[in-house]
DNA sequence: AATATTGATACTATTCTAGTATCATTAAAG
DNA sequence: CTTTAATGATACTAGAATAGTATCAATATT
């Protein structure tokens, strides 16, 4: 169980890439090869990252993405949501009703409160805080 | 995405069930009737728990199964690593190689980091610890 | 007109998770 | 010694989530 999926990842991936070229017009074929991720998938990637509003695009020759807005605006979380759907570590099996077994709610509790803390430890990242040379990143670092 | 898989979640409730009646030997049939899981699952669960050195069965008529262990020393971490694998929240997309992308490095330390953490929060976690009504599940619901 | 790009959409493949079924073996009860 | 209620071992099926591919249309540059 990977708490990044692969689609979230690429797509974190090709957001740290522009935000390196924030001046640059960046193509899927650029990111496909310089990312060792196929094109197709670059693509897709770029389709939603595009749809829900990370990045602008630009058709025709010479056309390709730029990020939509600063790195640091970017969240991992929402990323994560987008991508994969919410963090949801609890999933009631009991309908909603109240538990049968209370020994059982007591570990949803558990496992409620440590998705909280996996939520709270995701919100502050950004993109522009996963670029090391950026001073963003430091501060984290030493926060984290 | 949940962090407790239902074949965990089945295992742990069969455990409870168990715990609360220690004396006893307890069937697969009582089990599934009581807790609403269906009968072939059941059986499946409580074979890998035997396996596993969790449970103790009794073959034949009026057999069953009895904890092999007092409820404290079942730990639910364990259960999950038994059930669903090692909790591994990252999985590296570079094959281990030294990392291409630096910024991707860093978003694997922060997801390490919060690994260990949800490791730590599920480490005291025990079968009895679930029991509300125990000593035990007080002390923990306390701290935790 | 040719070419390199994205837009939209549908499809396929793979892997993980969940659940079922069958036959063999055992032990108790009558 | 037969019946019955149980587990042991194993193989199989089903469903859901994840991952990846392909195709045709539209657009902008050269």
């Amino acid at each position: 169980m990977s708490l990044i999926k692969k689609n979230t990842d690429y797509a974190i991936r090709v957001l740290c890439y522009m935000a390196e070229r924030t001046d640059a017009v960046v193509s899927a074929a650029e990111l496909s090869n310089e990312l060792d991720i196929s094109w197709s998938l670059t693509r897709k990637i770029l389709q939603e990252l595009s749809h829900e509003g990370y990045v602008k695009s630009y058709r025709g020759k010479g056309g390709g993405f730029t990020l939509e807005m600063p790195a640091h605006h970017i969240s991992v979380l929402e990323l994560i949501n987008t991508f994969q759907g919410f963090i949801q570590f609890n999933k009631c099996r009991t309908n909603g009703a109240t538990c049968s077994n209370i020994a059982y709610c007591e570990l949803r509790n558990r496992v409620s409160h440590i998705e909280q803390q996996v939520i709270a430890e995701l919100k502050p990242l950004t993109i522009a805080s996963l670029l090391t040379h950026s001073p963003a990143a430091l501060n984290q670092t030493a926060g984290g």
